[in-house]
DNA sequence: ACGCTCGTACGATAGGCATCGTAGTACGGA
DNA sequence: TCCGTACTACGATGCCTATCGTACGAGCGT
């Protein structure tokens, strides 16, 4: 179906349908320092930070609360510390989101999966976004309409 | 299906499959002021303007590359100004929903629809976010990996 | 009036993704 | 050693959405 039928003039167009791979959503996972354990997460290197991808974690309500509360806390979380109202699947989920757009880094520690943001690197990359945007999230809530 | 088999325990989890109608991406928009044509389009109030939505809405390659040219020329822009790699279908759909999440405004002037970043309500309700995203963007399409 | 251009509406297609459940792995304590 | 806790992996489900094509509506110019 690729090829077949009636493109509209000699422009290049995309392939029909699909979004035909324009989006940066794929960080190319590599890697950087080894830290401690045996166990080690993929995390984008500082450079493979995409701003799509970063704007894209922090668009989903149950991402942004957990951003929000890794800036409150300053420090290192871990996964079961947030009680979001979904099941724990659905959590390690969004925690590999936040870290694959390079949101925030996990480090194994013993059991637990410790969060932290990564504030330098987004801080060094997108200069006032992260800021902008958790005072826009702490704004918004304030708003009567959200309680 | 609601109440079917085996919740973890009394905990209220959402229903199983898709996302419970958590995001916020529907403004319930709602004019406020009609303005001069015939053809109004519906815009969502200033007050209903959503983080998650204005986040979601730039996250996406070809909407943010159209709120940078909005932004860079500064005033308003017909659709047909832009040329983005897709058919005119498509930048219809982006152009809608940059407008129904609160980003742009949209505007009939006979036959094309001009389009204006809605900058004063953008940045009234979220200080510095729009300025930081679009510092972003131009720091990043000057970097290496992004030509 | 006629057509041209701009943009919309509608339906189809296909991959994305938020959610769940179940089963399994890793680590630490009893 | 055995169990409990923390988290993951995998598959299923169902909405979301980016994309296209075609057909249509609204103004402007001739």
């Amino acid at each position: 179906m690729e090829s077949s039928g009636a493109q509209p003039e000699g422009v290049l167009r995309r392939r029909p349908g699909h979004k035909a791979g324009v989006e940066g959503l794929e960080p190319a996972v590599t890697t950087a320092a080894p830290t401690s354990s045996s166990r080690d997460l993929p995390h984008p290197a500082r450079e493979e930070i995409r701003l799509e991808s970063v704007l894209h974690a922090l668009s989903d309500p149950m991402r942004l609360q957990v951003v929000r509360e890794l800036a409150a806390d300053g420090g290192e979380l871990s996964c079961s510390h947030f009680d979001l109202p979904v099941t724990k699947s659905t959590t390690t989920h969004h925690f590999r989101v936040l870290r694959e757009s390079g949101v925030i880094r996990q480090v194994y520690r013993g059991t637990a999966k410790m969060n932290g943001l990564r504030r330098s690197d987004l801080d060094g990359l997108f200069p006032g976004l992260l800021d902008s945007v958790l005072a826009a999230a702490a704004g918004q809530a304030a708003r009567p309409v959200d309680g």
